[in-house]
Order: C-alpha cells, then structure tokens, then sequence
DNA sequence: GCGACAG
DNA sequence: ATCTTGTCGC
C-alpha cells in the first residue's frame, strides 16, 4: 500500500515534478473503477481548493449532504501551506494535501467525494479526484470545467446530452451538457466507482446551473470568507 | 520542432 | 487558481 494512503499522512509528500511524476507510476497500480455496487451512500461531499497569497497558501473547503434529502450536513474551510507549483498533470500533488486536511476536519465522513478537476480524465489516470479518493481511500468523482486529455464529439444542445471523452481508445469521461447553450462539463470516475456512477450522482446534484450544487456550494464556502 | 496544458 | 469593472442578458 503507498505510504500516503491515510488522511493526514502528508509528511513523504513530493515536493519536486520528478518526485511526483516517479510516485504517479507507483501509485496508479492501486486505482480502483469499479461500480459502488451496494456500497450505501448516505453522505455525499464537494469539494473545491483555491489559492490565495499568490499561491502560497491551499484553501480547501468542503461542503457534505445529505444523499437523499440534499440538505446540508457539515461544512469544513481550511487554510494550509502549499507544497508544490502548479504543473499541468501534477494538479493533484499541490491540492490533495490541503484537501486530506479538510476532510479530517469534518464531523460527518462522506460516503462519496465530488472534487473539482478530473479523476481519470487525465494522462496517467490520476487526476485531483482519482488522487484525492487514493489518499482517503473514499469513492470519488471528478466534475472538471475544461478538458485536460483525449478527443470527443460536439455534445448536442439538449440538456443532460453527453458523448465521451475517448483517449486511446479508452473513455476516460462523460462530456455533459449540465445546461443548454453552456459550455459542457467533463465527468470522470475517481476511485472506487465507475462513469456510470459519476455520471449519475452528478446528475443528481444538477439544477438550473453548469455546476451541481455540491461543487456549487464547496465553492461559495471558500470564496465568501476570502 | 510546435502547440496544449485540470486548478 | 488568482489579479480585476463594467456590462450584456434572462
């Protein structure tokens, strides 16, 4: 099992590209997409992280819900020192730490995590919410805004339409129109669950907006107490 | 060699 | 991501 699989345990974290890169092929062995299958989801989290002070502080916030009722359960903001830059592809070594601190902050453990960012949708399958559904060892999605890898067709007007993210002849993701005439947002399996699954519980969490109300709201968390 | 490049 | 004002549109 990789070293960093526990909440909290961020004391190995890489701090240079070829660390992360070297830990990326270690680690990717241990992703799981599966379906939840069974597996009761009471609790479901979103999860966003920004940055302030040009970047030399991680500000994670995450917002829990009730899975079947939406109403809102816990809610954790927490301010940490980044680790590393940002570099494309290595998103997840400079959010995932600030992340696994909020999560620990929580009075409710989420069944299932939303992140911002994708999960596989990524060069080496491990995107921020693949990473951050290792380090937990919890289900996650990724509900991404632009796309990082692979080619998809144009994604039909009607809302909820989707077509998928194929690269090398692999779908990494679901290309979804959330809202008519709006740019589509990139769904994508994270750990522990597959892109029926993702698809699925983003789609739950949709209303009148591009984003679903758990992305939404782990948002609002953060930028309201700027 | 020339772009592209989540947050 | 973040730095930033007004502005078009439902």
């Amino acid at each position: 099992m990789a070293s960093n699989a526990a909440p909290g345990l961020t004391h190995d974290w890489p701090t240079t590209a070829a660390e992360a890169r070297a830990l990326q092929d270690t680690i990717r062995k241990d992703v799981v997409v599966a379906p939840l299958g069974a597996l009761p989801i009471r609790h479901v989290a979103g999860v966003d992280i920004g940055f302030e002070d040009q970047g030399a502080t991680t500000r994670a916030a995450i917002v829990v819900f009730d899975a079947d009722t939406h109403e809102r359960v816990d809610e954790a903001l927490v301010r940490s020192p980044t680790r590393m830059p940002y570099i494309p592809g290595l998103l997840s070594f400079r959010e995932v730490p600030g992340a696994l601190d909020a999560l620990a902050a929580l009075h409710v453990t989420p069944d299932l995590l939303m992140v911002d960012g994708h999960g596989i949708a990524h060069p080496k399958r491990l995107g921020v919410a693949t990473h951050l559904g290792l380090a937990s060892g919890l289900p996650s999605i990724g509900i991404a805004k632009k796309r990082l890898v692979g080619t998809h067709a144009t994604v039909p007007e009607q809302r909820l339409a989707w077509t998928p993210l194929v690269e090398r002849d692999e779908t990494i993701a679901a290309v979804l129109r959330s809202r008519p005439r709006v740019n589509p947002i990139f769904v994508s399996p994270g750990h522990r669950t597959d892109l029926t699954n993702a698809l699925d519980w983003c789609i739950r969490f949709l209303t009148r907006y591009r984003l679903p109300e758990t992305t939404r709201a782990a948002d609002k968390l953060a930028s309201h107490n700027k």
